[in-house]
DNA sequence: CTGTTAGCGCCTTCAT
DNA sequence: ATGAAGGCGCTAACAG
């Protein structure tokens, strides 16, 4: 089960010293010769093109496969003047939600047709131009910027000379082709779900609103709220997207004399942070108060007492949708604008009566 | 401030239609024409070899530089035999271990010079296959191989016609090159660290000790208590590496009569279990009890109440280390065993008097 | 149906 | 100090 050539003499073998290299791979032309065939005919009896006889086709995918014959991209590339690769910019891969965008992206793209460089710009513009130039002078045929959704980002430019597709964070420019969470309807489901669960005194614990998602996310939980002829119970509390901020908020609001029947959470940390303060106090989660994150991040939320039920954002998914598009840009087909998806509840016990 | 070429008539130009995929990029042919020499002289202007006119030189350069001309790597890689790209293949995205890994790994290499295509194998060892043959089929100069720390790995095989690091996880084969943590130091230090904090009666909540890094670190903190004259206080507790074991270890530990002041723990879900408890049965922490997790992932550890201190794996180090062997490696020095890192004690809360 | 010729963009002898 | 020619591996014309 070699990966090299092993039907020719090698440059310098050392017999039994282990492996070696580098090993010449085989080329078209070592197929060629194998077959006793003309490199062309070899080409297009692997290729498919052209008409070939049945015999002299088989004889050369036999060679082929015995030399274990792969073609070099970079011919093809050259010829092509394709690379069949894209490039991919992350700001934070710490934060985890480029995770699962890059693991959709990768399933969108069929691995043996287009392959993913990464490249982390860590937040930092002058590393992402960095990147961006490195990644243009590779030739990639296409780029997917994975960007924070908390704020829009200033666009690469019109002058890229390849598609790009945002991600998770939306471009400035409407020329630009963005994928992203709708996070109203994330806000409107929430509401919807608990209201389903006969909650009626919901609560809501957001991030700063400052903060793109933040807003749009309590925008959609006002609303829902309204069209259900109801308002928020207590103040909506606005502050960082940590536990702390999550304990705070619901001493704040018990002490406020806000009794809600239901807490919705701009995420999986401050819901946690919720549910700590409530079981301090002795508030039976969720009998008396349903608690509801946003992320659904799985070590968070699976594991809590009690588990936590959350707004997924299905960013996997997002991610494919951002390859499928950048793969039709690619093709001519491109289609600007930004294209919102939805979310889901995922339901554990802190919700389940 | 254009990529492309903006000095010679474009092929179809629609003016005002914005971005016009694709554009030709500058070719060093279009660099020679300007600069009014030959390609071959265009080439030692930009790359320094040969004795080149200074003059002749600037005007090249700065032909180059209007042009936006970057040379085709895959023209290059064609020549060279090689294409200044390394594949990454990992187990577990989703995992939190390998990101910082991948990190490390980019640290590692000079973005403009190596390049790295990720791929992420699921777990699933058809997969890896798959991805496998793409690489090479890609033509990559070296491999990566995130694998997971809790197993040694098979080797992916002698046979592989480019050098390959497996980082964090160890391969089976010990002519292969692996970068890995030294669990045992990490045991120890943990155990060091709570003994000079005054602690005496140690107790360990760890993983299952069939998983090689949980019983390599039961192991590191066995010794060390032993060599202070100590015994753990109490049963090893081994259990999954989850909150829940966390919480239900400490309820066993207490209730079977131990008083442990100082709890040392196999990850930090189970140390973010432990704290729940020791908090609910109102010990001091870490007055009556220190906390030490294991991981320092922050966004478990940074925001618990109290914060958690936490044993620090240096991942990125790890791998920048592995992407620093494997560049070793492709220049032809190679160097075959298993490199252990070592680990340190991020100090929070949760073990401060 | 198959082989010959040419060329993708670049670098490297070899000449001048 | 510069240029011309050849070739890396492959595919697309154009013969035959």
């Amino acid at each position: 089960m070699g990966f090299e050539v092993t039907d020719q003499p090698m440059d310098k073998v050392e017999p039994g010293s282990g492996p070696q290299w580098p090993t010449r791979q085989a080329t078209l032309g070592d197929v060629a010769r194998r077959a006793g065939v003309s490199v062309t005919t070899a080409s297009r009896a692997l290729n498919g093109r052209g008409r070939i006889g049945a015999e002299t086709r088989r004889l050369v995918q036999e060679a082929a496969r015995a030399l274990n014959f792969t073609p070099n991209p970079m011919a093809r590339g050259l010829l092509a003047g394709k690379t069949g690769t894209v490039g991919l910019i992350t700001n934070d891969l710490v934060g985890r939600f480029s995770i699962p965008v890059l693991m959709g992206v990768e399933d969108g793209f069929a691995a043996d047709t287009v392959s993913v460089f990464l490249c982390d710009s860590r937040g930092d513009p002058a590393r992402e131009q960095m990147h961006l130039k490195a990644l243009l002078s590779r030739r990639v045929d296409g780029l997917i910027v994975v960007a924070d959704n908390a704020r829009i980002r200033p666009s690469l430019g019109r002058d890229v000379p390849v598609p790009v597709v945002y991600a998770h964070g939306e471009s400035a420019d409407p020329a630009d082709m963005s994928v992203t969470v709708d996070n109203v309807q994330a806000g409107r489901i929430g509401v919807e779900y608990l209201l389903s669960k006969g909650r009626r005194r919901i609560a809501y614990v957001g991030g700063v609103t400052t903060l793109k998602g933040a807003a749009e996310r309590a925008k959609g939980v006002t609303e829902a709220l309204a069209a259900a002829g109801l308002g928020l119970c207590g103040e909506p509390m606005f502050g960082p997207w940590s536990e702390s901020w999550g304990r705070e908020a619901t001493s704040l609001l018990l002490e406020s004399g806000s009794a809600p029947d239901a807490i919705m959470c701009g995420s999986d940390h401050i819901a946690r942070g919720v549910l700590d303060v409530l079981h301090d106090r002795g508030k039976a989660i969720p009998q008396e108060v349903a608690v509801l994150g946003h992320d659904n991040w799985v070590s968070l939320a699976a594991d809590s007492r009690p588990t936590l039920s959350s707004i997924d954002m299905q960013l996997q998914g997002l991610g494919r949708r951002a390859a499928q598009l950048l793969l039709d840009a690619m093709a001519g087909r491109s289609a600007p604008g930004v294209v919102r998806l939805p979310c889901i509840i995922v339901e554990r016990e802190s919700t389940m009566v």
